[in-house]
DNA sequence: GTAATAGTGTCTTTCAGACAGTATGAC
DNA sequence: GTCATACTGTCTGAAAGACACTATTAC
């Protein structure tokens, strides 16, 4: 047994929704020298090695790294998963040591103050262009991703039925409906079919350099795809949305945030029948003044509404045509 | 930074249903011997350290080490939760290094064979007693718990609305409908208030040697309560239940299985309704010939289910009167 | 007036909750 | 026959999906 040879990494994925669109907080070169090699500097998710004597519980670390990579203070965090496959890192191959990372997700408000020198807010869907539904299906799936999934498919006879019932699955090639919570299924099925950048960087031969998405340092993109999964599915039954917006917000707002998040567009008057129904927000009696139409109403959260219902989230209905 | 330092434990809470009840594999003295101080031995979850020359991944050694400790092959297997905080291990204090634990949820079938000497199935709620109300409310709630709930509540003038607030959602004492999710919430709280015993035995000073349900070693009974959290949240909406049952098997058995793990009553006709209309299940054909009364048609799961609904889980229909 | 957004009302369908009643075995 | 469990049918009310319509601002 040898303890020696183990690092645990904290890494953050840090959402908010600005401008109509899930944004991820990242940071680049110059905050990663020190512990990433010098020949792999792209963007990256905030992280920092937990150090046990200093950090007295896992979250506090997370915290402590964020503050002092970003600037910014975060309020909403949970616990995603614990990354220890071997090689993850490319500094195993390096240096031997194995290093376990655990994922977390933070949500933050539009304008939380932070430092832009380090990080940059990037638009979720530049890394994964496929999750995007809001203004129709992507093309991107017709003209890239289905044509090579295929492919891929067909090229492994033994395993052909297996992958095909995966990709149906997944990606709703078939029959059923496209499920916005298999973010983490799609990205797994395009990283095994080497659809992905990173897919052919943790190979030892690189086979080609083409992907589709922006593509992140190390395994960042799998942890926002779980991030956007955990969203995703977690919007529907616990109060995650309010952690996204102002304290007093409109109901249009309201929509847009959950659409951005879910990408997918919802039925307007349904949606807001749900969430004043459900009695999860309530008026706040003043109006929004800055709206181009007919002044909004101003709603806040409810906060009863955890107390009284089991499942205090937001309904998603689908609006079907665009 | 001190790599050195740091130690992480792979912990299994391996479940399955049995005798109507459900039950968590627990390993005894002799298999902890290498790794536990010798005066602390009571029950505890399999578990061992993960070895980064031994283990490609986390998954992998901690099958692994089940297998090892407990002659038991693992099918289904997800990840819970990593738990990190200081001290959570006694260990800790006696040679300064760090315990981080990786808790994973198993389910086995009732059948599975193991090894008897090292390993045994106790019911989990002889841990969580307050979390089975198949039979009604349980007594221990009103008797024990409420009273002791409400002192701690009161004992602390500057955070008793928050406290309150907490066991109003949490135990649904005021006008909310007890939650089988808030199995971890529960137990939170509980341990907060002091009212299990690993709460007095991780403060330096042993107050009072009471406690409700049986203990556990370290921090596993608060594992098992993210395990069956976990649980009864999933099961509605993955098809988690087959894992713990037979290949083929009645609708009633369907139903105990759930109502075990779920820890509620539910409505018979309309338990059968759900699944049957949900199409998550399917006849086999075959008869059961060892029930009492009228013989029941065997069922057995529907693989397609997972394509054709997004949520391929179980409904809980839960029975009002007993 | 138009454009744009806010908000109300209602019809229809689906489905969960509740309950009544019938069927088939062992004894 | 009784007891026990399996299975079918139906009434009701809540809520989601879909859509039509009115309201209030800026210009």
């Amino acid at each position: 047994m040898a303890a020696s040879d183990i690092n645990i990494g904290l890494n953050a994925v840090i959402m908010a929704v600005t401008g109509g669109a899930p944004r991820v907080l990242t940071v680049h070169k110059g905050v990663l020298s020190e512990y990433a090699p010098t020949e792999i500097r792209p963007t990256a998710l905030p992280f920092g090695p937990f150090e046990p004597n200093r950090h007295r519980t896992l979250e506090l670390g997370l915290r402590e790294w964020v503050k002092e990579q970003t600037g910014l203070s975060l309020g909403y965090v949970e616990q995603l998963y614990t990354f220890g496959d071997r090689n993850r890192d490319p500094r195993e191959r390096a240096d031997g040591s194995r290093v376990v990372s655990i994922g977390y997700l933070a949500l933050v408000r539009e304008n939380s103050p932070f430092r832009t020198k380090d990080a940059e807010w990037v638009n979720c869907y530049d890394f994964l262009p496929w999750e995007d539904w809001r203004k129709g299906r992507p093309p991107l799936l017709d003209q890239f991703i289905f044509p090579a999934l295929e492919k891929w498919i067909m090229s492994e006879p033994v395993e052909q039925t297996q992958r095909a019932e995966r990709a149906s699955i997944a990606f709703a090639t078939t029959d059923s409906r496209w499920d916005i919570e298999r973010v983490l299924d799609r990205y797994e099925l395009l990283y095994e079919a080497g659809l992905v950048v990173e897919a052919n960087r943790d190979a030892v031969l690189k086979k080609n350099e083409v992907g589709v998405g922006r593509s992140f340092a190390l395994d960042h993109r799998r942890m926002l795809a779980t991030a956007l999964a955990r969203v995703r599915g977690k919007i529907k039954y616990r109060p995650l949305v309010f952690e996204l917006l102002a304290p007093t917000f409109t109901l249009l707002k309201l929509q847009n945030v959950v659409e951005a998040l879910s990408g997918v567009g919802l039925h307007k008057q349904n949606f807001r029948r749900l969430v004043t129904n459900n009695r999860l927000v309530e008026q706040t009696g003043n109006i929004d003044t800055k709206s181009r139409g007919r002044p909004a109403a101003l709603f806040q959260f409810r906060r009863d509404a955890v107390r009284e219902r089991s499942q205090p989230g937001v309904g998603l209905p689908v609006r079907q045509s665009p």
